[in-house]
DNA sequence: TATTGTTATACTCTATAACTATA
DNA sequence: TATAGTTATAGAGTATAACAATA
């Protein structure tokens, strides 16, 4: 519907608007796009494979490679071997990994200041809007981690 | 405030999830984002020097020709002399150039499947709310043009 | 001499293809 | 033989520095 474009188009405008903002937020810790969509799908407990993180980063699996060395240069992720099958190596956030994750996710979770500037009324019931767009993952996603996970697939 | 960064967040939250889809939309067109940067900031009648490229897109000047570069080739925009300093070139749309931008920001402002899905009621109370959000440029932005204005600064 | 834009060059990120080691 | 990951290589995109033309 002709709505739905106009809540879609206000969205856009208003996260265009302040792009700039979240891409220097990254780039402030010395990390690239690619290392912001690896860290969110990083954990310290919840291994994944190389392969896996090449298709939650929709990139070829020598880019993976290339990134994950990038992020082990800096501390920031290690390398295991895989517990059955020696052909696997798996990725976890270090210690330092940690922290550098919640400091972008921190980052690029603080509202520009025109949002922050506005009435309560008016935040309110914005607030009370964007809660019925549909259903989408958290941008701060806290590792959904069910107690009861195979290392890897 | 707590509720502009709630409101912050699921606003980003959505957009995330749904960047691959604008991403590819671009790229459907045979653009980078450099390009559709580039192309939001064009026109056929407000010439624009290389260096006001630059300078919007946030890239250094010798980028700026590259891209350029990119464009021309593909018959999007044209280079012309600047009327007065002969030091400087301008940059228009070409015909083709306003159909492709035009494609591009129809592209974009297609709202996801979901939103369109959504009650009338909810899409109500949600466009209520994006009017709200603070003023910023629309992101279909159709070339603000004030009648008398010199070529280029 | 200062400024505009380009060219020369190098570095980052991304992809394809060939390769190594397991399974 | 097939699969997971890496390495070799090439290309796009970005930046810095040297340069040419003009002011």
């Amino acid at each position: 519907t002709e709505m739905a474009r106009e809540v879609w188009q206000e969205v856009l405008g208003y996260f265009f608007a302040h792009r700039e903002r979240t891409v220097e937020a990254v780039q402030a810790l010395g990390l690239t796009p690619g290392h912001m969509k690896s860290l969110f799908e990083l954990d310290p407990d919840d291994p994944r494979s190389m392969g896996e993180i090449a298709e939650a980063l929709a990139c070829d699996a020598s880019n993976a490679t290339w990134m994950v060395d990038r992020l082990e240069e800096r501390g920031l992720v290690e390398r295991r071997p895989h517990p059955t099958d020696r052909r696997v190596k798996t990725v976890v956030l270090t210690p330092e990994g940690v922290i550098v994750k919640q400091q972008m996710i921190d980052a690029l979770g603080r509202p520009p200041d025109d949002l922050v500037a506005l009435d309560r009324a008016h935040l309110e019931a914005l607030r009370a809007a964007v809660r019925l767009l549909p259903a989408h993952p958290p941008f701060s996603a806290p590792s959904p981690r069910p107690i009861s996970k195979r290392a890897v697939s």
